[in-house]
DNA sequence: AGTCAAACCTGGGCGC
DNA sequence: TGCGCCCAGGTTTGAC
């Protein structure tokens, strides 16, 4: 599911509700995504914490709590955090619900059961596997078109690859890393060293327009995402090439073809986007 | 340094 | 209906 403009989504849809809310309780009803401290300590630590602020740094949502902890949760692939009502049917992928004033509830969901939700000291935050190791914001202003230009410098490594690397770039999954390459006219498959000066900057240009156009459109749902409310994105309906194997290339007609690279399902117009020049 | 497969899990879709 | 296989939005790990 979830990536950057996805995780975005999430925490701008629960950043109103949420902000303010206390923690009442915490039922846990499977504890395998809690990572740290143990369940019960974690229980034990949120109940009574208030919500002070959601971030949000490449596909991790960090919630500021009362007390100078931090929840820090990672949706993987079929995470879902999302409010309801306490009276609300729970669904058998629903591990963790954590009830708030007013008979509401924040849920943790997750079919495939990859999630991670960490509870740390603010101090201890900038330790935490992953999150320490990550890249540069697309959005940041330090995500410019020379910084890119001497990251992708004698890599030999296909183009996706790198940009589905979280130390170099946070927040890119594959889904949108097949929709940046499609807009820049990229091969996925070309080594990142030998891409020119011009599909660099077509490149640096295409990252955040793509991001920022999926979070336009609050997210693609394919499968399980929903935001913070429940809701589906729409993003999905304007995919121009993830998951159209075989589908007309909405600019020149060729037949979208499905390769495999860095084992994952990959995406792209064999004539828009090719392995050499331009 | 890099690439690859496998692992963590569950479920949907397909062909037979 | 059932079975086996392949696929899936992410990341880590260990082998080469």
């Amino acid at each position: 599911m979830p990536e950057l403009p996805e995780v975005e989504t999430v925490k701008r849809s629960l950043a109103g509700p949420l902000t303010g809310a206390s923690i009442t309780g915490v039922t846990v009803y499977f504890a395998g995504n809690i990572k740290e401290p143990d369940p019960e300590t974690f229980r034990r630590l949120l109940i009574g914490k208030e919500f002070l602020d959601i971030a949000r740094r490449g596909k991790f949502l960090l919630f500021s709590l009362s007390g100078g902890y931090v929840l820090v949760v990672h949706l993987r692939m079929t995470g879902q955090l999302f409010l309801a009502g306490s009276g609300e049917p729970v669904d058998k992928h629903t591990h963790i619900v954590f009830s708030l004033s007013g008979d509401r509830e924040l849920r943790y969901a997750d079919q495939r059961k990859f999630g991670i939700l960490e509870l740390v000291h603010k101090e201890e935050v900038h330790r935490l596997k992953g999150l320490k190791e990550l890249g540069l914001e697309p959005f940041s202003t330090d995500f410019t078109v020379d910084w890119l230009a001497a990251m992708l410098r004698d890599k030999k490594r296909p183009i996706k690859n790198l940009l589905l690397d979280q130390t170099v770039v946070a927040g890119i999954g594959n889904i949108y890393a097949d929709e940046i390459l499609f807009e820049a006219g990229i091969h996925p498959e070309k080594p990142a060293g030998a891409l020119t000066e011009r599909e660099i900057a077509a490149l640096w240009q295409a990252v955040p327009r793509m991001l920022e156009l999926g979070i336009q459109h609050r997210g693609t749902s394919i499968r399980n995402y929903v935001d913070g409310a429940g809701q589906r994105g729409g993003f999905q309906n304007l995919l121009r090439v993830y998951g159209r194997e075989g589908e007309p290339c909405c600019r020149c007609g060729a037949a979208i073809t499905r390769i495999k690279v860095a084992g994952r399902g990959t995406y792209f117009c064999p004539r828009c986007q090719h392995r050499e020049q331009q």
